[in-house]
DNA sequence: AATGTGCATGCGATTTCGTGCATAATCCGG
DNA sequence: CCGGATTATGCACGAAATCGCATGCACATT
């Protein structure tokens, strides 16, 4: 490994967590505990990061401006995330919504060789530099918060594109279908819908029942869904019947 | 192999990964050690990337380039961006091309009320949150480590834009015109030209007379050069006789 | 006081770099 | 077409930089 590949590894790391250990630089670079120490004290000299007792914190000018840390999805949502994530095999092409529940899921995609298709800007910083994943992201007007691109440009770019799986939470879920709570929203994600073979949505137990604003799809369209085990045995049968594998993940 | 073109792929290669080894670049061209020394060595001269103990760096518009320490050329960047921002008023719309130029004319753009259409990820993350602007991005395969978006799809949403002004940055100019290091790059922003009323080029005093892979466009296409106080009498006269303004920022 | 953890430094081993020189390829005027 | 000149390439070897291990010290905890 090349003393700037490792340096840059370094920063990207710690950039992404905040904070590094030196044992865990040592571990995933591959390098000795001195070397770690040289490299940290060369950064720290130039300014990149800042040094601490058993490691190192990142400093300020955060490129990728969204605060991952602040949006933190809590344990539950974690878990049925990585477990989503699963159902991805390397090799495939993905389209990803966007959403925490989605950015989730993409933080456990890092380190597959995929190729990603998304409307969401978080999603796209987070794997832009991941070198196994390729990147499309997918243009138009820009939702500000989520940073969700939107509207007759991002319509107009999905139609012409085709994946195998979609991966979409939902605000809520019935008998009538999906629900999202943001016309815009629901106008690109029934174009994402018809340009997946596959569509595995990704909810929590408490937004089946739900309703909302508007309505994105029937449930007959739904390949799949994943959830936490706090999903009644009413709404499993629900799902079942309409055709819809699906996923309970344990949350206990 | 011919000599330039095995220094041409040396740099595709280079760009692409951000670093490689010299043992990569013996195996994948099929020279020895001291022949691929002696290219590094030469394409370092002309500043086309960075030699690195044990392989090269790429040199360019990177998001990760972490190297870039705080020296006048950054601090002179900073205030030639500055004075870009001053040529946009409020309630434009402005097209931002990718780099970390236009990342810092972005930074001085912050609380006009613009509508900006960017193909820059790090750009639109910067300002999607501010509530005075309004973002559209543009959609595209997203070229690792820069975070721009090129390609077909961003040559296809570019066609049906259409803004007052476009501020970009280039690799080299020349009496030829405008170039750029990048095939995918210089398709993408001559789209960018074609859908701007109004081209302005930023550049630091050092791209005069540098050459590049790539010609994006003549200097009658530019409209407006913004460049540090470092530029000769005789490159003023170039771009002035060509048809373009030039503005001179004092960096002293 | 004993123990544990983190840090700086010195030193040998290894890798990489630059240079000199011989050989091969290419160019060019006649 | 040819022969000399120029340039490019590959190999070898001494010099220099980097890496990893070991040691000793500082500071905190038990």
């Amino acid at each position: 490994m090349l003393v700037d590949e490792r340096r840059s590894k370094m920063l990207q790391i710690t950039e992404l967590q905040g904070f590094v250990s030196l044992q865990q630089l040592v571990d995933e670079l591959n390098a000795s505990e001195s070397t770690i120490r040289r490299d940290l004290e060369y950064l720290d000299g130039i300014g990149q990061l800042r040094r601490t007792r058993g490691g190192a914190a990142y400093i300020g000018d955060s490129i990728t401006a969204f605060d991952e840390r602040r949006d933190r999805a809590s344990e539950q949502k974690r878990i049925v995330a990585a477990a989503t994530a699963e159902l991805i095999s390397p090799g495939e092409t993905v389209l990803l919504d966007g959403g925490t529940t989605t950015l989730e899921v993409a933080r456990n995609l890092i380190g597959k060789p995929l190729q990603v298709v998304t409307n969401s800007i978080p999603i796209a910083t987070l794997l832009v530099n991941q070198d196994q994943t390729e990147v499309i992201v997918v243009g138009g007007y820009l939702y500000p918060r989520s940073g969700v691109a939107l509207g007759t440009y991002a319509v107009e770019t999905l139609r012409n594109v085709n994946v195998g799986k979609l991966v979409m939470s939902v605000a809520g879920i019935t008998n009538e279908g999906l629900f999202n709570s943001n016309l815009l929203l629901v106008e690109t994600e029934r174009q994402m819908i018809a340009s997946a073979d596959e569509v595995i949505v990704v909810a929590d137990s408490s937004k089946f029942g739900q309703s909302a604003l508007a309505r994105i799809c029937a449930l007959e369209a739904v390949s799949r869904v994943v959830v936490d085990s706090g999903v009644t045995a009413e709404w499993s049968r629900v799902i079942r019947n309409s055709g819809a594998e699906l996923m309970v993940v344990n949350t206990e």
